[in-house]
DNA sequence: TTGCTTTGACCCTGA
DNA sequence: GTCAGGGTCAAAGCA
């Protein structure tokens, strides 16, 4: 969809835009995609920015009109003026960093994160034999986002140097948690995509799931998550037809318990841990006996954290930003094995109560302090809430389908380190455009500063400067801080609720800054713009392999 | 014998 | 108080 130089259009093949149109101003206009003139697209695609000024002379379907099989999947001439282009400096984290990287063309995103919920294959009977990171022998094809195999070639020249410079001190970490995904026997398929994006962006860092040394793939095969688990139930939940299998730490006096859902095939849908484990992970390597599951719930989107760390490490960048911080994947926190341990400190804390607690509104800390926590709703009848996220950095640990809703409920967490605020979306039952979002608690610290504002320090070529100061940033539907507030589907050049100290999210700063862009217009605009990225690459590859749905749901657990 | 899974019954919670 | 649903227990069976 996009050049090798780091191009991305926006293409309104993207189902995304018409989110995005939304947030630009469109209230309840509906029709579907393919009610799209051509006409529109092309003004669309062509005039980004002036659509940003117009908000209101386009009609874009809603999210639901995704995008039929017929995309584009060949490199349109790129027209780095043309198109939203992000330069080939970018941080190709902001590609990880959105669960939509994995598109379905069939498939609802991510009511939050604008995540398909189901769409990589879980193939559990692929388990290791297939697993390889040496396996990119999927030919350049025209859907992936970019084609070019120089770009690859020059991303390995650049990733042995920051390997050599010792900018790949979590390679090792990568790898481990790689083959501990590829457990699932779906993992490479992510891996080569995301390597492929990577190396499509140019980033250096293109070839580190190919490089790995294998023999970190082995030892992963040894295990699981690395604990050992007994069976102690299992039931038919009503609603479902998967049975929920319960386990238990084997570890004496660990309160660690997990609950995993798998479908008629055996493939695991869904994984649900309560508490953490109080010891180390066994070194035994006997497996355990869930049967190569992996933290599916935490680890998954983990992978994606820690690709950032990966590749900003082999970009030889700084990215300091709260959510890299926090978020990424870090070094000993996998390690630790623990379902909550693939974050900091306060993602260890038990989640006994929040499973099924006594009260769910209340978690108790490891040192035993509780924190109440205030539930609000929301109820926001937007097209698409990925839109309008709140500011503030989320990772989601868990879903589930909770009694009353066929839809899934998303549970995310505040990555900023120590703040406990809590959030899950779902959609409405009865209108999959409204979105339920409940948060739990307060942040305890201002909206994080827009990724890579001020810590990518990359060289960015100028790109487009048609530009149009248009503030981006859409009136919040709801703020977990400032609670409630008005919906508005116009453009404001508004500050994040709850920051007095970041400068108002301009298209400007999306069109300057290159790199900046993602990161400097905040969740808000950051997310959907990836998405409409991601999302041309993602439907290419949904094009390319078709993959099975569950392992996506599962990588969004 | 040990450790694990299976499975029906029981308990708890919330509506 | 009743009922439904989810979570847990524990006996039985299996490897």
């Amino acid at each position: 969809m996009s050049s090798l130089g780091g191009s991305l259009n926006t293409s309104v093949d993207s189902p995304y835009i018409s989110s995005f149109t939304d947030l630009l101003g469109r209230s309840s206009s509906s029709y579907s995609k393919q009610e799209m003139s051509s006409e529109e697209k092309s003004s669309f695609r062509w005039d980004f920015s002036d659509q940003m000024n117009n908000q209101n002379t386009i009609e874009i379907p809603k999210y639901k009109s995704f995008p039929p099989s017929s995309l584009p999947i060949s490199p349109p001439p790129v027209s780095p003026s043309s198109y939203l282009s992000i330069p080939p400096s970018l941080s190709p984290s902001v590609f990880l960093d959105s669960p939509v990287l994995f598109s379905s063309s069939n498939a609802l995103p991510s009511p939050t994160t604008g995540s398909f919920a189901s769409l990589l294959p879980k193939d559990e009977d692929r388990k290791y034999t297939d697993f390889t990171f040496q396996s990119q022998t999927r030919p350049p094809s025209s859907s992936s986002m970019y084609s070019s195999s120089a770009g690859r070639n020059q991303s390995e020249e650049l990733l042995r140097r920051n390997q050599e410079n010792g900018a790949f001190n979590t390679l090792n970490k990568q790898t481990e948690y790689s083959a501990v995904k590829s457990e699932s026997g779906s993992f490479q398929n992510f891996s080569e995509d995301v390597s492929t994006i990577q190396a499509n962006m140019g980033s250096n860092s293109a070839q580190m799931h190919y490089n790995q040394p294998t023999q970190y793939i082995r030892e992963q095969k040894k295990s699981d998550d690395g604990y050992n688990w007994r069976k102690y139930g299992q039931k038919q939940v009503k609603g479902s037809e998967n049975p929920r299998s319960y386990y238990k730490c084997t570890y004496p006096n660990c309160p660690t318990k997990k609950k995993v859902e798998r479908n008629l095939d055996g493939h695991i849908t869904e994984i649900v841990y309560k508490g953490s484990h109080n010891h180390p992970k066994p070194q035994s390597t006997r497996r355990s006996s869930s049967n190569s599951i992996q933290n599916h719930a935490y680890s998954n989107l983990g992978v994606l954290n820690q690709s950032n760390s990966l590749l900003e490490n082999a970009l030889g960048e700084s990215v300091t930003t709260p959510e890299n911080s926090s978020a990424s994947f870090g070094d000993d926190d996998f390690d630790q094995g623990s379902p909550m341990s693939n974050s900091r400190d306060e993602e260890n804390e038990p989640e006994a109560k929040r499973w099924k607690g006594e009260n769910e509104n209340e978690t108790i800390s490891a040192s035993g302090s509780r924190t109440v926590r205030e539930p609000r709703i929301v109820v926001q009848t937007t097209s698409d809430i990925d839109i309008l996220d709140d500011g503030y950095r989320w990772r989601k640990y868990g879903q589930k389908v909770v009694k009353g809703n066929p839809n899934p409920r998303s549970y995310y967490k505040c990555t900023y380190n120590g703040c406990q605020v809590r959030k899950h979306v779902e959609r409405a039952s009865h209108d999959m455009r409204a979105v339920i979002t409940t948060y739990e608690g307060k942040h305890n610290h201002d909206v994080p500063a827009a990724r890579g504002s001020g810590s990518y320090t990359m060289n960015r070529p100028p790109i487009n400067t048609n530009n149009v100061p248009t503030a981006i940033r859409p009136t919040m539907v709801s703020h977990p801080n400032g609670g409630m507030t008005n919906f508005s589907n116009s453009f404001q050049t508004n500050r994040v609720p709850g920051s007095q100290n970041q400068a108002p999210y301009t298209l400007q700063m999306l069109q300057d800054t290159g790199s900046y862009a993602y990161s400097g217009l905040g969740d808000a605009v950051g997310p959907y713009i990836n998405q409409m990225q991601q999302t041309d690459n993602a439907l290419s590859m949904a094009k390319e392999e078709p993959k099975d749905d569950s392992f996506f749901d599962s990588f969004l657990n």
